[in-house]
RNA sequence: GGCGCCAUAGCCAAGUGGUAAGGCAAAGGUCUGCAACACCUCCAUCACCAGUUCAAAUCUGGUUGGCGCCUCCA
């Protein structure tokens, strides 16, 4: 399997720290309102990794926090007038209804920074005594410079970074020994949340959060650090230089970072307010349908978002499910049960579709053609699969189907629903009419389903529905 | 100013040296009471210029256009 590092800028042969097991942490948001469909992106892109590794037969630790401590969640406080921690518990739990309408799995750990603030004290404790940290006034810094293999992950020098067109240097932050120095603690503002420390009363900095919950949960060591592309710079390249310095050993084997979703070619964000929430698309859209276009690309390339792209996704994703829906139904009426010679043939000519998924997602995780080849199964099936098919080969079709989707966290098959009984009496109202030939009133029942959202459509094999 | 990315059909998007996957849309057709589904047919020489090579969308140089990071940000 092939993995794009951004360390080292070259895909990558993966090799596990420890055999059979995969240890990964996912930055997550910051929850101060709903997350957006740019959150989504990383969010659905490494769900779908860490799908792709179980299937492989990787156990998988997958941790990834919620930055519960941050400006932003204390501003959102203020003009609310509720306390901060009202804030981010609300938006946590709003964060993972949302991840669960993209079937995205939950972390086997989502650790909080603010539960966390022992750890951070314990880890600059340890910086400072190791020369890598100093406090000023309360605050305290990382001594940037002191850390030899600082710009490793983003491919800058320091020199560069100083003598760039803006200044690093922020208001009031004067007093560090270099500009390029950051904070891992600062004392409180009145009326911010506040931990005591050895420094002053305060709170972490956002990088050292990271640090601090990946070592605890994953280890000094862990394969694979994942994010969003910028948080290359300075986030994760702080995060490195802190754990490297406090630890002495290397942090992450594999970085791997997903490119942004765009409105109209510009980057998705809440600080430019171009941005669409996770929950006014789950208005008009089945989040799976969210899902399907965001694996419509590679992770690694930017990605607009539109409503015409999201019907074309809907469209296709429908014509995967069709497929899936013809295999069911045409097995609960096959009257062969075993698997002929042909059929047998039959089912392994699928192989090659597998195999080209598989080829697909070891190359650095490359949805969009492994998606090519879910549809090229789909297309096999339409044309290959009849009546007189063996239920046992439809059944390993339906399978082979789902199996595939399911790596992809799709779902390929519709909730069990059951529609309501005067919803079915009108379906048998219309086929009797229809079998009288009256027409015009097999329409109106028709018509009036489509305005309830329900589609119907006439097979060989029957009625079938399916939601709008 | 520094660092970096991208440019493939109407739209989306794979493809990093051997002659353009897949999806959506459109068009024609088969099936069907109609519709829908499905199927068949049709749909590109890869921004531009120059170069390397027997061979380039794929490598090199340049041009044009778009974007990102360097500041909170997925």
């Amino acid at each position: 399997m092939k993995i794009y590092n951004t360390l080292t800028k070259r895909k990558e042969e993966f090799v596990p720290l420890e055999e059979g097991k995969v240890k990964m942490y996912v930055c997550g948001p910051t929850v101060y309102n709903f997350i957006h469909i740019g959150n989504a992106r990383p969010m659905i892109v490494f769900d779908t990794v860490r799908r792709y590794f179980e299937y492989k037969g990787y156990d998988v630790n997958y941790v990834s926090n919620f930055t519960d401590v941050d400006d932003k969640i204390i501003k959102q406080a203020i003009e609310e007038g509720v306390s901060a921690d009202e804030i981010s518990k609300r938006y946590i739990a709003e964060c993972k209804k949302d991840m669960e309408g993209m079937n995205v799995k939950p972390a086997t750990k989502h650790p909080l920074a603010t539960e966390e603030i022992c750890g951070m004290l314990e880890m600059i404790q340890d910086l400072i005594e190791k020369g890598y940290a100093y406090e000023k006034n309360g605050t305290v810094y990382f001594r940037t410079r002191k850390f030899k293999e600082y710009g490793k992950l983003s491919h800058k020098n320091l020199d560069d970074l100083q003598s760039g067109g803006r200044s690093l240097l922020v208001t009031g932050e004067d007093e560090k020994e270099d500009p390029l120095d950051f904070v891992l603690w600062k004392p409180k503002k009145e009326g911010e949340p506040a931990w005591e420390s050895p420094w002053s009363d305060g709170r972490p900095g956002w990088h050292i959060e990271c640090s601090v919950m990946s070592k605890k949960y994953l280890g000094e060591q862990i394969d694979i650090h994942a994010g969003g592309e910028d948080l290359v710079f300075p986030h994760h390249e702080n995060e490195i230089a802190q754990s490297e310095a406090a630890n002495g050993k290397e942090f992450a084997k594999y970085w791997m970072h997903n490119a942004f979703l765009n409105i109209d070619n510009r980057k998705m964000s809440k600080s430019l307010g171009n941005f669409f929430t996770v929950r006014e698309i789950s208005d008009t859209y089945d989040l799976q349908v969210l899902r399907f276009f965001m694996l419509s690309a590679h992770y690694r390339s930017p990605l607009n978002f539109s409503a015409a792209l999201m019907e074309s996704s809907k469209t296709g994703l429908e014509r995967i499910r069709t497929a899936a829906s013809y295999l069911k139904r045409l097995e609960e009426n096959a009257t062969q049960e075993k698997m002929t010679q042909q059929d047998k043939e039959t089912f392994e000519k699928t192989e090659t579709y597998v195999t080209g998924f598989e080829e697909a997602m070891e190359d650095d995780f490359n949805t969009a053609d492994a998606i090519a080849s879910v549809f090229e199964l789909v297309k096999f099936v339409n044309t290959t699969v009849e009546e007189e098919s063996s239920k046992e080969l439809l059944h390993q079709l339906f399978d082979r189907l789902a199996t595939l989707m399911d790596i992809l966290g799709l779902f390929v098959e519709k909730e069990a629903e059951l529609l309501s009984t005067d919803i079915e009496q009108l379906i048998e109202e219309r086929q009797t009419a229809r079998k009288e030939k009256n027409f015009a009133r097999a329409d109106a029942i028709r018509d009036e389903l489509l305005a309830k959202g329900i589609i119907l459509e006439d097979t060989r094999e029957g009625v079938t529905w399916k939601k709008a």
